[in-house]
DNA sequence: ACCTGAACACCGTTCAAGT
DNA sequence: ACCTGAACACCGTTCAAGT
């Protein structure tokens, strides 16, 4: 709401005195605001009062602005500590902060998301994890592997804990197809346990820790 | 390319002719040709040689449209006998055939998880899926959880596999930014391997090991 | 150096009107 | 019942022109 660029430069004479900076923190708040389907170079060049030629002089088009955002957000995230005794624990927490961020910044997330670009967010904190990783004894190509999987098991959770609220229309969501069908050899218990949706918090941690316990396995039997 | 309506209903009087099914066929081949982005109202129009709002009075809207294609594919796909000796085996068989058809029909399956559609493309070899974890002896809530992790895994798994070339500028995929950085605390063995892609088809077997392992356990325990 | 105005080539969707 | 034409409200991007 509030203009972010200081007063002082107000008198610089050209008309808008609009800074890179100041386009990116708009386009940040937008979309945390709004979510990332506001994020257009039209919306953007009228929150701040100007025409959109303006923004692609400052920044240059629309994926560089979007990975400026990215960036600017990614610079204030909030590093938090690791906790855990075993180093299992240490790596599945380092994973689950990724999880806790994304969650907290979830229309950055999805937009990064969408655009292919959840490393630039996460680099931080994907760098934390590897650490752990190779303080509980993983290296190299085995350590990259076990990286990878955790992360992309993360992304994949994230897919439906950031799904919009709107999507598809009517019910193409799992939940609600599993309640049209009734296939055969599968029993009403399990049926009925479909129909509602998982509690991804709670399933996570445990997907996460048979992954990094199977991990840290192969390097116990090779020492 | 060829009209796929029967030549005999073209004497029908009325101009085009057109079909709900002729529509939907030619916007299914229009996505496996040029992929997700090339499903517009208007391209679609075209290639049927009629005006959008034909489109819209035979279907109704994108969103219809779209679920009509997932639809139509997921009618067509095929049907892959589940191998594997032990149970655990035929589960993540059963697992990596939902990401064998994914890869082969990438362009329709990138725009069912582009649209929060994924269980409609993939329901039937998730019911199969779900049936061999219930041979394997998980029941209830336990079912669907690892039914869930391993969809989710998988899908997280595919986020990378079936992202587009273009994607974001420059570098901002995984390897590019490992490239550009310098942590420490982190061997170059590790750091090297970093800089090189995954290779996805063989740790996605490994990784739903991990967690097809974990599932059962749980119930070896309680018997 | 910084910014505007007008234009181009796209979108999805609707509405009145034709046969 | 089936289809067209014109219009509305959006997109990203570019280019000549102003100060």
């Amino acid at each position: 709401m509030a203009p972010t660029h200081t007063p002082a430069r107000s008198d610089t004479g050209k008309r808008a005195g609009l800074d890179r900076d100041d386009i990116v923190d708009a386009a940040l708040a937008l979309v945390e605001a709004n979510g990332p389907g506001a994020l257009t170079m039209r919306k953007l060049a009228a929150e701040l009062d100007v025409t959109t030629t303006t923004i692609y002089w400052h920044i240059g088009g629309r994926d560089e602005l979007v990975g400026a955002v990215i960036r600017r957000l990614s610079e204030h995230l909030a590093e938090r500590a690791i906790e855990g005794d075993t180093a299992a624990d240490r790596v599945v927490h380092a994973a689950l902060c990724i999880w806790d961020s994304a969650l907290t910044n979830r229309h950055v997330t999805a937009l990064a998301h969408r655009e292919g670009a959840s490393s630039l967010l996460a680099l931080p904190m994907e760098i934390t994890l590897l650490r752990e990783l190779e303080v509980a004894g993983l290296h190299g190509v085995a350590a990259r592997d076990a990286h990878q999987a955790i992360l992309l098991c993360v992304a994949g959770f994230l897919v439906i804990a950031l799904r919009p609220e709107r999507a598809v229309p009517l019910g193409y969501r799992s939940e609600a197809l599993w309640a049209e069908v009734a296939p055969h050899g599968i029993t009403d218990a399990t049926l009925r346990a479909q129909r509602e949706p998982a509690e991804l918090a709670s399933l996570l941690p445990i997907t996460l820790r048979a992954i990094v316990d199977a991990a840290l396995r192969t390097v116990q039997e090779t020492p």
